[in-house]
DNA sequence: CGCGTGCTTGATTGGTCTCAACCTTTGTGG
DNA sequence: CCACAAAGGTTGAGACCAATCAAGCACGCG
């Protein structure tokens, strides 16, 4: 019933251990766990011990600080291929994310233990969670940025420009309410201002699908604080 | 003129060199430069390259965000014996934050390469360097949390609870402006709720000088968004 | 079909910023 | 040592951005 996984090959194409000799992949592959997640379910909570690393296999993963009231502060988004819970690792202290299944996942966990093993004896591997861990401090620098200099305009164009997008058309990676709460914004106020540029022509919005007609006008828009 | 400086053994008190034998540590400090930055100096600005990582000696230096019309979004402090600027090494990214003197400096700088070339060799250095990393994703985050979940005056409770304190006696670090900077706040939004505070008897202020009365008191502050 | 979830729209509120003036402290040069 | 400037800090009035509250709409799914 259970789909057959080559975890060493999986493993090995990440660029987290794509350093790694053959005989320490295989060995971190046959000490991995396999598990499985369904949609909506959580991975672990705030508070939880932080006691391994977590690969993403299939599915896509939310990261998000959990507020009073049911709200959430989302973090991140991390899908197939990408690894999360590294840093907490690291110090002695409980998870303060919680992470949440956005579909059925098939995650892979391998245990602080045998990633230390493997830093000591792989110094390659050691560089690869460093600078993983360095672009995340970068992202979470550029997230800390634009909350707390930018408006809230200037925040969701920022985002529609950095979003993978074909020719103009793209696609949000998750429903609204959640891209809201990435930008640090009520739903209400995103859905005004989507409605906002595409009064003007800037873009225009259908369900999840979005077009930016002139990149240059969104720009323009990111740039001046904006009259009107 | 220059004041002698032990440099092996200055780096060798440091937590993230603690681990190193004597001859990394003596071939780092031999390799490093010293960098002597006067107070309001800066010691490298948004954009610049990132080639190594930097050590208070002594003094303090500030990391901050710039802003359009001169503001600033400061980041975090760093004292004697505090590296930073570790993690941009690691990404092919300049710096995005600015590093400015907040006092007379005399700071160390390695070469990324040193660093590396001591990674390769020192598994217990690349892991110092991993939880150093991981603890400021940490305090990244519970900045993320602070400036989106919370209000002017939680964020300010949560900021004074956690400053070394004496018997209810704590001196702010740095002056107000900075702190407000700090906090997401205006100088104007923080004064007022500082007189809030101490109209409500819960503290005193004189300068820098904050007495708490009750910790008690501005914990139930922090945990209800309060009326008056 | 009916319900729930996601999303939109309108009216209103309120927390925080902005602008402007003034006060206080610190530091400096005559 | 005083005078003055500059920086840091306070206070008040007002404006504004985005949140909140409250309905209502649209779509998809059982």
């Amino acid at each position: 019933m259970v789909p057959k996984l080559d975890v060493p090959s999986l493993l090995g194409h990440l660029n987290l251990f794509a350093q790694l000799d053959e005989k320490s992949l295989a060995r971190l592959a046959e000490r991995s766990q396999q598990v499985r997640v369904p949609r909506h379910a959580f991975v672990f909570h705030r508070g939880d011990p932080a006691s391994g690393l977590y690969v993403v296999a299939v599915g896509r993963v939310k990261l998000s600080i959990p507020a009073a009231n049911g709200q959430e502060k989302v973090i991140e988004f991390f899908g197939s291929g990408q690894a999360f819970g590294e840093a907490m690792m690291f110090i002695e202290q409980p998870y303060m994310v919680q992470a949440q299944a956005l579909e059925d996942c098939l995650l892979l966990w391998v245990s602080k233990q045998d990633v230390l093993a493997v830093i000591d004896r792989q110094p390659a591997f050691a560089r690869s969670l460093l600078t993983g861990m360095a672009a995340r401090l970068h992202t979470l620098m550029q997230d800390i940025e634009m909350v707390s200099l930018h408006s809230a305009s200037q925040r969701l164009i920022h985002y529609l420009l950095n979003l993978p997008c074909e020719s103009g058309l793209l696609t949000l990676p998750v429903n609204k309410n959640v891209v809201a709460s990435k930008l640090g914004l009520t739903p209400e106020t995103l859905s005004r201002l989507l409605h906002q540029f595409s009064d003007a022509g800037i873009i225009t919005v259908r369900g999840r699908k979005v077009t930016l007609h002139s990149r240059d006008a969104l720009q323009a828009r990111e740039a001046s604080p904006m009259t009107h």
